[in-house]
DNA sequence: CTGTTAGCGCGTTCAT
DNA sequence: ATGAACGCGCTAACAG
């Protein structure tokens, strides 16, 4: 019985250690030091003296196992994905935190992929996914109002599923999986509401690209709390703020020059709703919330600390990632499951009674 | 020769599909499929009539490799680490973002990995990425001024290496290898000759834990400046915003109770300097610049948007992560590279003439 | 140009 | 309780 050298990480063989040679190095099999390092479900039972050995060797190796390796052993993995519009989007790296603690809490990696908003790159990075053997994937952007697409995208969601995988998708996608849905309508009705109560009854929206289901579903909202009011929208009076600050300002400018002007305006998310304030505040010299209300949408950090601070509609951005992260731990369901996320309106600053 | 059945994604065999299927389907070998899939250097020629029937029998059984199967083989992997602090952290999610977008362009899948600020964490992450064959790893995260776990940190970074990986870290982590320094000494000089250049001398600085090294450095490049302008900087001065806007808040609460009081405020980072500007206006009702003059740090997205538009030090950080990346791209060298980028001052409203 | 063969590193029967 | 042997899916050498 070969007795390991001394200690310490010195003798580090160049390149990867190998379960063989940290098996070698305590003399014994490879099997024996498999079971010692990961204990299989039942044979699990290793020598007490074996086992120190192996572990000892391991670490004076600093040995890590080769998870590809791994993969194709055990057949699966331990990462998931998560695919987002735009980490530096303030609401998707919320959710995308969101998802990663809980993924951290269940010893989960995850591969985040970005699409930039390109359809095609969505299809792209579901397939590599696939192909990493990621066991689930989050589909965290907004969907895709395509009929074309929604096709193609449930042809490679049925592919993924096919191999295993198990796809949570936050909002509708038009796919049939599990889902995490926030309350893109009600809450664009409790904006408009709050509005209304105060007295308004010119309303304007600066809305987002069409084509995003959430946009839809947000602008749908609106409008059907308006006409349940019994207040017109003109079509003119709906702007599209491309969902940047800065398109937003433009758009603002638009929409204020319209007839007759609104006095209220709905925007469908926060960080257009920065670009609103902007153009309200520096370009058109109205003040808010004395001239016009404003009110926002997500509830983003920086909401608070606008000027004036934005009254807005919270979505729980961090549970929407967790949630949806939970889901993938609890397993693919016989039946798709549904969570659904309450929105709330908080009042801030940007709000006032309507003066006309 | 069998004729490949008809045609359509239909008889899709359950499970991952495996090349061998493919092949068969094809009526070649699996080697042959391989070659006319993947190409590999010189031997990427096959027949123009098998490479047809084997990439339609791809198509036709969407097939798409088992990544893990040719990490094994191929013993590399196509992916690449990228540990931060938190994703939800602006700053971070900017980086991410950069980083992201040029790992997207060369085709590399990222994992993102949030320590949370814990150091633990970040070894943790390291030793996983790893084991999962992580071509390159970009630490992202600031370091820690910590000696005994700086040193961990290499042992961990030199396994890394040892194992054919790149690692590339964004600031000051005390280990040697390549590095994106982003201009934090300079930059904190920069606001310091601002504020003095408007006539302050009586300074006040809202820092974060001094265990980060960015912080350190940041605070460093403040008071040297100060130092040689000749100004004091009395230590209750310095008061610690702990990175997060409400404790930035009461900081700056404590930090207007010293003697004398500050007309200027440094504060070392934009998140912070949110807090900062709420706790002057509203809970010491100090007008902002006209009673006391704030420089934030980073430029973050939202720093023009706040109540005054925030006067803060730039960095180009979607930069800072893609050039990264780059690095990642152009592989190790013999000697390890830096790459400086500049800090820049940018001047909105929240600085002004010191009256005093 | 194409097929055969031999691993890559690990988990897992199957014996012992 | 431990070891020997096989297979996971793919690429790389080696023949032809």
């Amino acid at each position: 019985m070969p007795t390991p050298t001394p200690d310490a990480p010195a003798a580090r063989p160049a390149g990867p250690v190998t379960l063989q040679q940290v098996a070698e190095r305590a003399g014994v099999s490879s099997a024996t030091a498999s079971r010692a390092l990961h204990g299989s479900n039942g044979t699990r039972i290793v020598g007490e003296e074996l086992r120190r050995r192996v572990l000892d060797a391991a670490r004076e190796l600093r040995y890590v196992s080769n998870a590809p390796a791994q993969a194709l052993a055990r057949s699966t993995t331990t990462v998931v994905g998560v695919v987002v519009h735009d980490v530096a989007d303030p609401y998707f790296a919320a959710i995308a935190a969101g998802a990663m603690g809980v993924a951290r809490e269940h010893g989960l990696l995850v591969m985040l992929a970005a699409t930039f908003r390109d359809p095609e790159l969505e299809l792209d990075y579901l397939a590599r996914l696939r192909a990493q053997r990621a066991r689930a994937v989050v589909l965290a952007g907004s969907g895709f109002a395509d009929r074309d697409f929604t096709r193609r995208l449930a042809t490679e969601v049925d592919a993924y599923r096919a191999d295993g995988g198990h796809v949570v998708a936050v909002g509708a996608h038009g796919i049939d999986s599990d889902t995490v849905r926030p309350a893109n309508r009600a809450g664009a009705a409790l904006a408009v509401r709050h509005l209304y109560e105060l007295g308004h009854r010119r309303f304007g929206i600066v809305s987002g690209p069409r084509a995003l289901t959430s946009v839809r579903d947000r602008l749908d909202g609106a409008r059907r709390q308006l006409r349940s009011l019994g207040v017109m929208l003109p079509p003119a009076h709906v702007v599209d703020g491309g969902f940047t600050r800065e398109e937003a300002r433009a758009a603002t400018r638009a929409l204020m020059a319209r007839a007759p002007e609104p006095t209220a305006i709905v925007v469908l998310n926060d960080v257009m709703a920065a670009g609103v304030l902007g153009a309200l505040r520096d370009d058109l010299g109205l003040r808010v919330p004395d001239q016009v209300s404003v009110v926002g949408f997500d509830d983003l950090p920086f909401a608070a600390d606008l000027n004036p601070p934005l009254t807005t509609i919270r979505l729980p951005l961090a549970d929407i990632g967790a949630r949806a992260m939970d889901m993938i731990l609890t397993g693919p369901t016989i039946e798709a499951r549904t969570i659904d996320l309450d929105a709330e309106l908080v009042i801030r600053a940007s709000t006032a009674t309507s003066r006309r």
